[in-house]
DNA sequence: GTCTATACTCTGATAGAC
DNA sequence: GTCTATCAGAGTATAGAC
């Protein structure tokens, strides 16, 4: 892959994975041509090929590029700050992720959906790593009874399932609802209720 | 479409059917091809091409059939039971469709993230108008003081979210959980725990 | 750096022998 | 009913002119 050095190259590096995060987060890997993409970023199918040398090549640097945005969320999450603060400071801005880049979530979705051949080290590695670390915050504010005790990768699972929802079954969601909805706003109220009671150690 | 009539055609048409759920719901509509669907079917492909006139026809086959499937629990949940009863059954239902039957649920996941191109109509029209219906169901018993208010599509999301994350990520879940886990028993628990808070009109 | 032309492979679908 | 052979089109990638 090329190293972008003026300002052409940057800007049409951009425009290549700009447009391939539009066409691969709706059409998955396989489903994607190399046509739509150049098309979609004003280039030809060979300049194309010029900055990535492979299709594959502007996917990996999608994901790539995408796995930091995607797990800082959770890393942020403080073990020395309120425990209801901290997951519904979470949930909310996982639910913004979702918000302001469904295109990064469906790309996601389509990866794990498809087997996640091309991220299965990362989800059994830095991951799991993750997860495993925040579940011994969970679990400690659970044993002080500062909330209710769960199994806390259930917790962080209902965390994505429920936020993630909106972005990868955005265009049902819509149609469900129908016309003169805000999805977002209605999620983030419903979802500080839904995780409020659940979280409440008096239950 | 053929329609079967000896025990020959009976068998390869579920073979393909079978065949085709398998390669549609792991690499999506435009990412599967009719080498691999009858390959899995044991057939060849102008064989396949003999039983269903076009890739189309297979999986605009597969979807219809699964409609039905998929929204009965819904369906099932009766207005005049008992509310926490009625929406934990509905629950638990959709977990174990997700459960039993996790490639239908890929197929239909991979179809909305791609825009539903396939199924808008059918989610603008008969699945919106189920939903409405039993919206008023829920806002009923919420009127009633029998669970707690909240916004009852989002409730509906909630409950498809939480169930299908477990079919349609289960490669990240399994991942994420190591070995050594049930994760279908794990998450009848916990949403079990988790809609009973949320649903508690105490609250 | 970008384009035209093209090589080569894959894919959906058809023809026709058996 | 099933197979071999094959077509037309789309797809990824490369060569080479400018």
């Amino acid at each position: 892959m090329l190293k972008p050095r003026t300002r052409i190259q940057e800007r049409n590096f951009k425009a290549i994975l700009e447009a391939g995060l539009d066409i691969f987060s709706q059409q998955g890997f396989r489903g994607a041509t190399l046509d739509q993409i150049a098309e979609a970023a004003g280039l030809s199918k060979p300049n194309l090929l010029y900055y990535f040398p492979s299709k594959d090549a502007v996917y990996f640097a999608l994901l790539d590029g995408l796995l930091e945005t995607w797990l800082d969320p959770l890393r942020h999450m403080n073990p020395k700050g309120d425990p209801i603060a901290e997951i519904l400071g979470y949930v909310r801005r996982k639910l913004e992720l979702s918000r302001d880049f469904p295109r990064e979530s469906r790309l996601f979705a389509n990866e794990i959906l498809q087997g996640a051949p091309r991220m299965l080290a990362t989800i059994e590695g830095p991951l799991k790593a993750l997860v495993d670390e925040k579940a011994v915050v969970l679990q400690r504010w659970m044993a002080e009874g500062r909330i209710a005790p769960l199994p806390p990768a259930h917790l962080i699972f209902s965390i994505w399932a429920l936020t993630q929802h909106y972005a990868d079954f955005e265009v049902q969601v819509r149609g469900v609802l129908g016309p003169g909805h805000d999805p977002y706003a209605e999620a983030m109220d419903f979802l500080t209720q839904l995780f409020r009671s659940l979280l409440n150690p008096a239950n």
